[in-house]
RNA sequence: GUCCCCGUCGUCUAGCUCGGCCUAGGACACCGGCCUUUCACGUCGGUAACACGGGUUCAAAUCCCGUCGGGGACGCCA
């Protein structure tokens, strides 16, 4: 049997990061096992679903690499062109009596659930139209038909359902427990739990990866499947990631879309591993490759426990794949945040990298290098005053002006090494250490006393501006 | 409240299936040393956990029971 696995976002909203990881762990299965891994939108709710949602998700998926064999743009995996579908499948569930109309209001509902709780019983519906005879040829509820009433599965109240989750083990659940769910709204939608069955079945999925939110809905399903005639698939629960406090991770807990990462200057790979690692591991490996993800990812290899996101490990993971990056890769992915700012590049491709190449070891994010490169990138810096009062004394304009001299006669020819040659003649000169000239120079150049090395700085900065920036910081040190 | 799930360093985890190799390993973070022109990188070292209580056993992080704690679900949302 072919393993078939899906991912079912919702187009209500960015795609967010705890969500996005059941989507990876289905993926990783699917790829694992040579099998099909589908995407499918989860659109029914037509109020909240929006196209730039659909956009979003869509195109986050692709920057994380996740890509579907099934799914967008095909229409036939819109939950919302498969309602025909949905009517016909619940026009069969009554006709059977497996399903039938409730006539409860939603104040009465509410009522209902009021009372369940004061008698601490489970809030649930307490199936009073479960017997009320109907019509087996019974119309289905329709918005434009202004038809008040809803469709209830008739759940069986006698024995249990047994979930044997891949990951979870073994969960029983009562069915005295699982009241009648409704599986059609009055307005003629489908709800999730029966619209999701259908997929499952229709798509063929053999493994349901989600998020273990979806546990306690998995009986029900599984209700509907064999209601419907049909064995269902078999269910894999993730644990869920939640914020530094313990709870759901939601929006409160900050950056959570995949879009804020990518726009915080994280590269997909970081955020893929990091993701695969919150919940699932093999050994003590910390670093894994797409391809180490999809040979190792297995549900044995799964923790049960929810994981709390934990920024700082993403953080170096992220700087980890910044300095594993090729050069000019990593150059290609920092143009855009400089330009982002408005800056320009003074320079070309080769002189992009041989800055970046100064500052990666420096920087954990994309825009954090942008934040130190301004140094590189601004014709006019500022110069901490700080800074200046500690290390741009009286004493130091001789050295300086003498640098200057010697950096300018170099001109063209100015690399690390003969910027080095010229320190030491420098320091010859004035018997001076490295550091008591290397940081009277590095305030003027870079404006602070925080920088990559000193060579490495004049070698990228060139000799004009070196110069043009030494003698300015003399002239300051002056008046 | 009811049902379901979960419980190893602050965090992610290895170990738990088949009890002894665990004076519990790794990673992030943190602290200290080294390297050093600043900051980083790197490197070396350190602090830090089996939720608790009962069993079973010669022996329990590992098996059983209970307690406590945390989370999730209880919607004409998905």
């Amino acid at each position: 049997m072919t393993v078939r696995t899906r991912y079912a976002p919702s187009p209500t909203g960015a795609l967010h990061i705890g969500n996005v990881r059941s989507g990876l762990f289905a993926y990783l299965f699917g790829r694992h096992n040579h099998g099909t891994f589908i995407l499918r939108i989860d659109d029914t709710d037509r109020e909240r679903s929006t196209k730039e949602s659909l956009d979003e998700i869509l195109e986050s998926l692709k920057w994380l690499g996740i890509d579907w064999d099934e799914g967008p743009p095909d229409p036939g995996y819109f939950q919302s062109n498969r309602f025909e579908r949905y009517r016909e499948a619940a026009r069969q569930l009554l006709r059977e009596g497996k399903a039938y109309p409730c006539y409860c209001t939603a104040a009465e509902l509410d009522a209902m659930r009021k009372q369940a709780e004061r008698e601490h019983r489970k809030p649930g519906y307490d199936g009073r139209c479960r017997e009320k005879p109907f019509a087996p040829d019974l119309e289905l509820p329709a918005a434009s038909a202004g038809r008040n009433y809803t469709i209830r599965f008739r759940s069986p109240h006698e024995g249990e359902t047994v979930v044997d989750d891949l990951v979870k083990g073994r969960a029983v659940f009562d069915n005295a427990e699982l009241d009648d769910l409704i599986i059609f709204r009055s307005d003629g939608v489908p709800t999730y739990n029966f619209a999701t069955v259908l997929d499952d079945a229709d798509f063929r999925i053999t493994h349901v990866v989600r998020g273990d939110d979806h546990l306690p809905n998995t009986p029900r399903q599984m209700q509907i499947f064999r209601a419907l005639g049909m064995e269902p698939p078999a269910y894999a629960h993730m644990p869920m990631v939640m914020g530094p406090d313990g709870t759901k991770l939601s929006k409160r807990h900050g950056a959570t879309s995949v879009f804020a990462y990518r726009e915080a200057g994280y590269l997909p790979e970081a955020l893929v591993n990091y993701l695969a690692r919150l919940g699932w591991s093999h050994g003590d490996q910390e670093i894994f490759s797409r391809e180490e993800l999809i040979d190792y990812f297995d549900f044995d290899a799964c923790g049960k426990s929810a994981g709390i996101f934990n920024a700082e490990k993403l953080l170096w993971l992220n700087f980890h794949y910044m300095k594993e990056r090729p050069l000019a890769a990593l150059a290609r992915e920092v143009r855009p945040f400089i330009e982002k700012r408005g800056l320009t590049i003074p320079g070309d491709d080769a002189w992009l990298e041989k800055m970046v190449a100064t500052l990666r070891e420096r920087a954990k994010t994309l825009v954090e290098l942008v934040d130190f490169a301004s140094f590189y990138l601004k014709d006019e810096i500022e110069i901490d005053p700080k800074a200046a009062a500690k290390f741009l004394k009286p004493e130091a304009a001789e050295p300086l002006a003498a640098i200057a001299d010697e950096l300018e006669s170099i001109g063209g020819n100015l690399n690390e090494e003969s910027v080095k040659a010229a320190f030491e003649r420098v320091m010859a000169r004035y018997a001076m250490k490295l550091g008591q000239l290397a940081q009277p120079v590095r305030v003027a150049l870079t404006g602070g006393t925080v920088s990559p090395g000193i060579f490495e700085v004049i070698a990228v900065l060139g000799p004009s501006r070196t110069v043009t920036r030494l003698r300015a910081a003399i002239r300051r040190l002056q008046t």
